[in-house]
DNA sequence: GGGGATGTTGACTGACCAGTCAATCTACTC
DNA sequence: GAGTAGATTGACTGGTCAGTCAACATCCCC
């Protein structure tokens, strides 16, 4: 029926299993994990209550595929950036666009796994503890390395210096979710480079040295 | 029965909602708001479990209640130190030491607040938005001000800078929370100050002007 | 010491919903 | 075109739990 990818795909499996999942997406992203229905997920895909159940173990495993499916992408994306040769700044700014691109281009997914899994401590977050953490050690990796070799101040731990830039990326994806900042192509370019030049070079001016400094 | 401050309070009213309450932040840290059932916080107070009922209108609002309680402490001490003529880094400073020892004192409480609340954009986040926003825009305001009087750099949007501070602090506490930090009360110290030192100071060692800079 | 108000109890109910399953359909194989 | 394997359907079930309520306890005022 569906024309695209037949050829690709040997047998028609993946369809509806991805139907399903964008579908829970957007409900998660609507209604919440807790408060949405197996069914609500089943109507917004267009399938049959049941077919939810062929595909996914539980309504959980459906939201561990989404949450891992994106993650694991980010990780990917971390480690290659890690691995170039150029400037800590310029690697930081990699991860911060890829970051709020992803918030672009599918804020719906992006909510859901803020809002479901990382900072969910007692349910999901608890169970992909393990690989949230790998990204928050390779950023720290890599803020270690910038110590070592001079461009970052040596005095700030860095796991602490991590957080403080996943921490300030996420607060903004926050930010638009609840409808506080304002959203748009021009905001968002601009989101990236103030994460990098906030956390890089800091909110005081150069010239001005505080009269309160040590 | 209880002897302590029968004479204060009028009639003994406040005495088990107070009970009711601490047993729900230690049970809905422990298992999640949604996972969590209103007789495991009347068990956890040893009361009965109609008297969750006689005191709130619902489960709900025990939650509302206990986040509320602790918010308007937070913004209510934002706004003394905002009045106060004290350099920028202080006031953030002083705002980022509260936050710090609210977590030292009551860890429970502000895991359920920060994972049931500021980020459950489709639940209580959702309902108390205003008032969660309210310390966001007091916060951005101390920025904009230090901005105009030079001690900040003009050139990024003190919304969005008010959000990398705050979101650097309660990304530490998710930290802390996930287990991922070490705490103790020289990281707590130490935390305070990296905080500030971060979003104001930049990460950068003031010595180098990196290759990449424009 | 009567009587109203407030505090306290816990069994019960009604709604809700995740997950099951037997039946039906589709597509491909030989 | 019979046979098989996987895809798809949706009615049903079993357990869970928020919130109700009627009864009992305690306190305090007159």
């Amino acid at each position: 029926m569906s024309p695209e990818r037949s050829a690709t795909s040997r047998k028609a499996i993946p369809d509806k299993r991805r139907l399903i999942l964008d579908a829970a997406v957007r409900v998660f992203a609507r209604q919440g994990f807790h408060a949405c229905r197996v069914s609500d997920i089943a109507d917004e895909a267009g399938v049959a209550y049941g077919l939810v159940y062929h595909y996914f173990a539980s309504k959980d495993e459906v939201l561990d595929t989404l949450f891992l499916e994106r993650w694991n992408v980010m990780l990917d994306l971390i480690r290659d950036v890690d691995s170039e040769a150029i400037p800590v700044r310029d690697k930081l700014g990699a991860i911060a666009s890829f970051i709020v691109d992803s918030y672009h281009h599918d804020p719906d997914l992006m909510k859901v796994i803020i809002v479901e899994v990382t900072r969910a401590a007692n349910s999901f977050g608890d169970t992909h503890i393990g690989t949230i953490g790998e990204a928050y050690a390779l950023i720290g990796g890599m803020i270690e390395q910038a110590q070592q070799g001079g461009q970052f101040k040596p005095e700030i731990d860095a796991r602490f210096a991590a957080m403080a830039f996943y921490g300030t990326i996420e607060q903004l994806l926050t930010g638009w979710i609840f409808g506080l900042l304002p959203e748009g192509e021009e905001h968002f370019e601009r989101a990236k480079w103030l994460v990098v030049e906030t956390v890089c070079g800091g909110l005081e001016s150069r010239a001005a040295d505080q009269a309160g400094a040590r």
